[in-house]
DNA sequence: CAAACAAAGGAAAACGTTTACCTACAGTTT
DNA sequence: AAACTGTAGGTAAACGTTTTCCTTTGTTTG
């Protein structure tokens, strides 16, 4: 007897097996008495029911899927985090594929999940196309994007207003005497760098200023990206007193680049981060930045997948945008307040 | 027809659904003509075979769980990762359960796998006693622990060697002139700071010095606890000139507290942080910490459980010990090179 | 007291695979 | 030509549940 299946405890317990399915899932009449004696039996011989067999005759797995670049990072991390948080408090597990931000490992992932019999899925893709993602969503009840918009599936997508908040940061900047001011973007595809270097651009002619291209250096997402971003600019000559940055590891490495040139943040040069992870609470100086809510927007993204899975979504065409707010910390200079040095990069 | 079984693949190709199974997994004898119009109609129905289905019948999921407090911190993402990773190219698929440091759901967690069929598991178990992991190694074939030891299932547990680690970290220290040195520990329950703490005093004790228990702090394990345990250190009036701290997050904490206080890393005061994490590349300065392969031992934990699990075991009572290595950065100082300035904090 | 009904619980089909066993047929050996 | 052998491929049982009918039994109602 290796493990202990409903046959055995309807066998012990003197009734059938639909009996002891009824016990076990709470609904169906069952007598009172009757009950509490299955109820024994099942504890008394550790009966577990069989996940794949109830998978099989319900046509659904209680799985959601999440597919994500790398889980090693932290913001990817904590998008787990929330996703799994919010599956487990609704009965659901949580399977996580890595995409390492290839399109085949994302289609693979895809396809094991669907295999499995997995209909909610929760993508972040950096790679695959708009028609491919449409397509998918034809087959895929469940399927949800963070991250990403696209209008033709607007109803699910989860994503983060990137326009308004790199304006926020912009505004945060201007307002506080910054004209001159450098972009360090990332070499991601998914559009979200573009959209940010627009959402700056528009803030700053709000205010009749001007973003400079040559001011915009893109590299990779990471703090290595960051420090060689802006080794780069500051090679260029370029004249700056702050910086956006696309995300706070890239603005962590772009204060060591400043650090190791002996160029003082925010003294000389200001500098606002994204995401606001645990880092940019804990660098030195502390990292101002821009608040991404991932985990809620995770815990929501499985929420909304599970609803849509089980198809009651009333095709509305809402979809389903996340704002952020600026944290502010120490790492930008109010030019206006104070005037003791003027010392800034360039020139 | 909503999706496609064997069923349907069968009657298409005018074949039985043995041979549709036997084409799908490469085995068995089928013609070579027969085979070819079976994979056409396959591709063109876009046959997927059913995962519960499968797992009920080969009585195995092909899934390994992996359950960890907390995944949004690096550590435990970057071992999630690990494990993934070697999953995929074992073609198993990964469970995540989140514990948040609670037996209960850790204890949840655990029951919720074995449920689904999982007969391999990864736990990172803080708070449950050795004699609960090894009742559970008794029923879960696949069962495997990691960062954690318990001699009496000593194969099932993938570890780190934490004494000789903080032995080395000492060493390090005491080399360069330190002699008073400080820890900061983790109130965490699983022995590893124990461990440490003991590390330290074995090395201290080789070069003829003690450890001051006064000097012993411990707080949570993450930045606001090393800053807290620092505060306290500092308030304390104690004397020391090197601090070792349970991991990273903790070091960065004290290098937060001490910058405060004026007191300047690694001139007034070294730190060698534990774990490697990417923030101890990035911050300022850069950490020096003992490396610990995390992700490596996540792969190596997934390939012994899937052996274990298959129960191939010729029960070897072999142990699964990863060791660490200094990684140097610019935290420590070595006082018995440059004696230019001698302050120190305390007296 | 008969008729109607409700409640408890059983029998069996269904879910989509895999696989042990069997059949039919073609080719080979005597 | 008969007997044998090997092989392609079919049949059907099995995996462990859930759930739709039923049947049985006891209770209410006119």
């Amino acid at each position: 007897m290796t493990v202990v299946t409903i046959k055995d405890v309807a066998k012990v317990a003197g009734v059938s097996t639909a009996t002891v399915s009824r016990v076990v899932n709470g609904q169906g009449k069952v007598g009172e008495q009757c009950r509490k004696r299955v109820q024994k039996v099942i504890e008394q011989l550790g009966y577990r029911p069989n996940g794949s067999a109830q998978a099989l005759v319900r046509r659904e797995l209680k799985m959601v899927g999440v597919i994500t670049p790398k889980l090693s990072m932290t913001f990817f991390g904590t998008l787990a985090a929330g996703a799994e948080e919010m599956a487990r408090e609704q009965g659901y597990s949580l399977i996580m594929c890595n995409s390492l931000y290839e399109t085949q490992s994302e289609l693979d992932a895809i396809d094991s999940l669907r295999r499995q019999g997995c209909q909610s899925i929760i993508l972040h893709s950096e790679y695959s196309d708009d028609a491919q993602l449409i397509a998918l969503a034809e087959e895929i009840s469940g399927l949800v994007l963070i991250n990403r918009f696209i209008p033709q599936i607007a109803q699910r997508c989860v994503w983060f207003d990137n326009l308004s908040a790199s304006q926020q940061a912009t505004r945060y900047l201007v307002e506080r005497g910054h004209t001159e001011i450098a972009v360090i973007s990332s070499i991601y595809q998914n559009g979200d760098p573009a959209d940010r270097v627009v959402g700056t651009r528009q803030a700053l002619q709000q205010h009749g200023l001007e973003l400079n291209s040559n001011k915009v250096i893109e590299s990779t997402a990471n703090i290595d990206g960051g420090k060689e971003a802006t080794e780069q600019l500051i090679a260029s000559g370029q004249h700056f007193t702050a910086i956006v940055a696309y995300n706070d590891l890239m603005a962590i490495g772009a204060m060591q680049a400043l650090h190791q040139h002996g160029i003082r943040v925010p003294h000389d040069v200001s500098i606002i981060g994204f995401d606001n992870l645990p880092i940019a609470r804990a660098c030195i100086p502390s990292l101002t930045t821009m608040n991404y809510p991932v985990e809620e927007m995770a815990r929501y993204a499985v929420e909304l997948s599970l609803i849509l899975a089980r198809k009651e979504h009333p095709h509305t065409k809402q979809t389903h945008l996340f704002i952020s707010e600026l944290i502010e910390r120490e790492t930008v200079r109010n030019l206006r307040v104070v005037q003791s040095e003027d010392k800034s990069v360039g020139e």
